[in-house]
DNA sequence: ATACACCTTCCAGCAACAGGAGAGTCAAGA
DNA sequence: TCTTGACTCTCCTGTTGCTGGAAGGTGTAT
């Protein structure tokens, strides 16, 4: 019978970690001094707080050790755990490696431009969202105008309410001069009935990679060239349309406001 | 101005999340109404939060953040904090692919035994230590008790008592049947003068594949068995001689105590 | 006797929020 | 005009695996 602190250097484990464990229920002391309140170890426990370690190296938290420790678990039992285990190490190997790709993608994109971009891309889910919208071939995208007095007349007509934020889809490929293939975007809730030029469309949840433009849409195209240099520098593949989120919504007809932010969303996947 | 859980939709950001982010300092609501308390956020704060979780997912704290945001930082300034980052990044990524193959090969060889094996094996680092001991070599490993009784007559005598548990050294790279070559040792504090057969050395601290046996010495192969084939599946290699610590001080003269505990210890490296 | 190392319990803190209680606020429909 | 339901506020607790410290009792070497 040793007492704390030796058990604690035979262990290279700290005795308020020992503690710990004893009062978690993961390990107690052979015994405890009644007068003193002393706990006292049994050097043959060396190796269930050996087993305790390497548990936890595997992943598992200190609860399901001690449920590991006290049911009698079958091999099945067992492995289904550590599967588990290896799918979460898996999944963290694979978000650090990606974290250390965006750090070194930036530091890259220091040396090269000696500052710091204006524009932060993020990755993130977009909900599948339902939305009205009107496709149509202009020659300039300012020219979209039209369409949406077109699609908001429409739906006043037929009461229904946008419930967020309109956008706008290019669905050309590359970039062109003239001839835009777009759609504008004003996301409903309830039944709408659609027309020859008005069609009601769910788009799926998607993984996007955004960025945020502050200010009027003649400098857009500088995000767009963020979002893009970003993509090739950390590894992304364009899979879609790519979206124009209008955030602050344009009350006074979507004229050049200053105060303007738009969201540019592209659809992506990893490499 | 939009209230919070419009801003927390637009951004995809929880509203416990901008509160906890406005408490911290990071991102303040342009205005707070007087009577209600309610925030108010504008658009173009969008792109500030999306700087946020930009560096959030380069690694950064919160903390770290908002110095960032608040300093005008040089750029040299955040190329040493990238840098640092990217140590991290790369530490992590090397700690979680061991996590995944420990797990795999554990997996394997629940596959082919069919059970769990008796032996938890264990990285760790073990301090330097100084030590006085006798080599020789001798028949059997059992044989060096002589050996013990030589040593601990030498310290009683220089009145050196030993401040830790003992061990064996042993320096045979191979198996052998016979005529071993070991080294006993006692850990010491103090002064100690050599002699022709008695030496005093500091071993250099070294990382050390661990496994505790439980029972007594007759069995003790088993767990050299288990340490050798966790070596082989998990990468690693035998660097230096191999030592058997002696946990529980044998009071009897080191005979077959079934209450044993022994730790076996090779000093090892990554392939 | 006294110093000093060691042991005890209890409390606070970390990081980045999530959940919930209890109370006040706002806009739309009856 | 009233009510309902959705929002919002602050404040408190809990998460994980410990570490650090305070206040007080214990053991032993000189």
């Amino acid at each position: 019978m040793i007492r704390i602190g030796d058990f604690s250097k035979l262990s290279c484990v700290s005795v308020k970690t020992l503690r710990y464990y004893d009062e978690m229920g993961l390990l107690k002391p052979v015994a405890v001094d009644r007068s003193t309140g002393y706990r006292l170890y049994e050097y043959s426990q060396l190796s269930l707080l050996n087993r305790i370690l390497a548990l936890k190296e595997l992943g598992f938290s200190l609860e399901d050790i001690g449920r590991l420790l006290d049911d009698g678990l079958s091999l099945e039992q067992m492995r289904g755990m550590l599967k588990l285990r290896q799918v979460e190490a898996r999944q963290r190997v694979c978000d650090e490696t990606e974290r250390l790709a965006r750090i070194e993608s930036r530091l890259r994109q220091m040396e090269q431009e000696n500052n710091m971009s204006k524009y932060d891309v993020l990755i993130k889910k977009v909900q599948a969202v339902k939305a009205a919208s009107v496709r149509a071939v202009v020659p300039t995208p300012p020219d979209q105008g039209a369409l949406w007095g077109e699609l908001e007349g429409y739906l006043a007509l037929h009461r229904i309410r946008p419930n967020g934020t309109c956008f706008t889809l290019y669905h050309d490929e590359d970039y062109k001069e003239r001839d835009w293939d777009l759609e504008v975007c004003e996301p409903i809730d309830g039944e709408l009935p659609e027309s020859q030029r008005i069609k009601v469309k769910t788009l799926p949840a998607v993984t996007m990679a955004c960025a945020i433009h502050n200010g009027p849409f003649d400098t857009l195209n500088e995000a767009y060239n963020a979002i893009i240099k970003w993509l090739d520098s950390n590894g992304y593949r364009i899979v879609g349309p790519c979206r124009e989120v209008y955030l602050n919504p344009a009350k006074n007809g979507s004229q050049a406001d200053p105060e303007t932010v738009t969201e540019i969303q592209f659809p992506v996947e990893k490499i």
